[in-house]
RNA sequence: GGCCUUGUGGUCAAGCGGUUAAGACGGCGCCCUCUCACGGCGCAAUCCCGGGUUCGAUUCCCGGCAAGGUCACCA
């Protein structure tokens, strides 16, 4: 047969010979040790929590080892495409401190563009017909219809499905079957002639999961589909020789085509980069862990976290404690150090899928929180308020200066006593609501409304906004007192039956009729911040209520 | 179902032939305290099961079991 003419034939128009693509493309300038990492997501425009765990393990490695992180469209799948995908997939990812040395939309070094695959087609096209003249390819006029019945038919053997040896039909098409076919018209795919044997296994060195046992490829799998656009496997082969990816960090879901990866870079002459796959974020559903999924978990989605308000630092913080498990530790001991300076290893990352915790997110992002400076606390706020607040949130900002002194009270910024009641920027904000605005009730008083005006009236005869804490709190304790409440928390719980109750209740009336509610950070700080005009005005508001 | 991978407290996990089997989150209790938060102290809770190998297995081997992944002209 020759292969040259059918080559012409299946795959026409002119080519350059494939030396070209070499030099147009040539190996990276780089150190030894450093590694060329990507990512490469389809344009869905969905980006979600695994994106991000694979994007910082890429990142790391790329940025660590003096290497360079780029992204490829997959955009060969039409029907996958969102209009504004790309510049979504960037943003959010440039949220959580993730950039790019290359790419799409990126700007960069631009040696190895175009970065959307479809604009890539001519280059696939040129190395599957030189797999069609090596006699490594060839063209399939399977229907699907046909291809579904050999399932069917497999099935109920209990054979392997796929097309493959024997089931391969159009493997051995004559020449004339070929041309009749051609000329009759036929939709054609490109097919990969395997030459491989689905009975040898040999040990694969995955950079994370250790020594696999993989089977050799023996699928004649579709390299160029009836469009002539390549299907994922052929154009991740041709692209990252190519664009000289060393490195391949992607999901385990890819596990299982490792062996027709490693057929492709074989056949085409390309040495293979190394991989590394990792496992998916699972999340416990009843009884079993199941994959995060789109539909069922809006956690999984990267715009939840910023809607939410959660730091983008904290998540970051999170993933990378998943990721390697002596993180964490090193984090503790240098918190202030920043993240690019942990040894991040591949080494270290879990072969097994880990279960995403929301309450371990929640204490680290407690703990990134309290740890902010007052400059970094009212942007990280002021962003979250002006993209997702309320309106009146907003006007929180108006005054910087009392906005600062709240912060100071309610998040101990700026000072050294911490506190870490914050998970989100929308939780700070609705918790400080109490400073500004109307006065809203959210616990009820625990005392009926005869003692609770006793103590409000009494407490307001002797207040004054000049007290320092001590002559204050001092004043509450004779309030107590004279109202049959123990002043001293010792005495009442030595003979709880003697008194009404203790300061502490008389405490709380007071702070839910200045703040609404129960519970809050020091409420003499609060009255002096909220200054006395207020402070009295709502108190004698909740008089006779 | 075939193939691959994984199996240490509820979760993330160190440990990889002899350990009181780290640590963190969560839970519970106590202390501090006018409430909350912070902080401090403490408690409960783990080596999937069964066989080997070995003086000795969480660690090694085999077999189960369970969980996850994958079997497209989708990526």
């Amino acid at each position: 047969m020759d292969l040259e003419k059918l080559a012409s034939r299946l795959i026409p128009g002119e080519f350059p010979p494939l030396e070209t693509y070499e030099k147009r493309y040539p190996p990276r300038d780089l150190p030894a040790n450093a590694e060329v990492t990507r990512l490469a997501p389809s344009p869905t425009g969905f980006i979600h929590l695994g994106n991000l765990f694979v994007a910082i393990a890429n990142e790391r490695i790329a940025h660590q080892s003096g290497g360079v992180l780029f992204l490829r469209i997959e955009d060969t799948d039409l029907k996958r495409k969102v209009d504004g995908a790309v510049e979504a997939v960037i943003s959010a990812l440039e949220y959580f401190d993730i950039s790019f040395d290359e790419g799409a939309e990126i700007g960069g070094d631009e040696t190895y563009a175009p970065w959307y695959q479809r604009q890539r087609a001519e280059i696939y096209r040129a190395y599957a017909r030189a797999l069609i003249k090596k006699g490594r390819a060839y063209p399939c006029f399977c229907t699907e219809e046909e291809l579904a019945a050999l399932r069917e038919e497999q099935t109920a053997n209990k054979a392997i499905t796929g097309y493959y040896g024997k089931y391969a039909k159009c493997r051995s098409l004559s020449e004339e079957e070929i041309y009749a076919a051609l000329d009759a018209g036929k939709p054609y795919v490109i097919r990969l002639r395997s030459m491989g044997d689905a009975s040898h296994k040999f040990t694969f060195h995955d950079e994370i999961k250790g020594d696999v046992t993989v089977t050799e490829n023996d699928q004649d799998v579709v390299i160029l589909k009836s469009d002539g656009i390549p299907t994922y496997h052929f154009a991740h082969a041709v692209d990252d020789h190519l664009m000289r990816t060393t490195l391949v960090i992607r999901g385990e879901e890819w596990l299982a085509s490792l062996p027709i990866h490693l057929e492709l870079f074989d056949v085409l002459g390309f040495r293979r980069p190394k991989y590394g796959h990792n496992c998916s974020l699972m999340k416990m559903d009843g009884a079993s862990k199941r994959k995060l999924s789109k539909r069922k978990d809006p956690e999984l989605s990267l715009s939840y976290y910023r809607q939410e308000g959660y730091h983008p630092h904290a998540v970051k913080v999170y993933m990378l404690t998943l990721l390697n498990s002596d993180f964490e530790e090193w984090h503790r001991k240098f918190p202030e150090k920043p993240l690019e300076e942990f040894p991040f290893h591949i080494r270290k990352m879990s072969k097994s899928g880990a279960l995403f915790d929301l309450d371990k997110l929640n204490d680290i992002s407690k703990t990134e929180l309290s740890a902010l400076t007052a400059e970094e606390m009212l942007a990280f706020l002021r962003a979250w308020a002006f993209a997702y607040g309320s309106e009146p949130q907003r006007a929180y900002f108006a005054d910087e200066a009392y906005l600062l002194k709240v912060l100071s009270l309610c998040m101990g910024i700026g000072g050294k006593k911490r506190r870490k009641d914050f998970v989100t920027a929308k939780q700070a904000l609705s918790m400080i609501g109490y400073f500004f605005g109307e006065r809203v009730q959210e616990d009820a008083y625990r005392v009926d409304n005869a003692t609770r005006d006793a103590v409000l009236q009494a407490f307001l005869q002797t207040y004054d906004a000049s007290d320092d804490a001590q002559v204050w709190f001092s004043k509450v304790k004779e309030v107590a007192a004279s109202l049959g409440f123990a002043a001293e928390m010792r005495d009442y719980k030595a003979d709880p039956a003697a008194y009404k109750g203790s300061v502490s209740d008389v405490a709380e009336v007071l702070r839910i009729a200045v703040t609404g509610r129960a519970n809050t950070p020091d409420l003499w700080s609060i009255m002096q911040i909220m200054g006395e005009e207020k402070a009295r005005a709502r108190i004698q508001s909740c008089i006779g209520a």
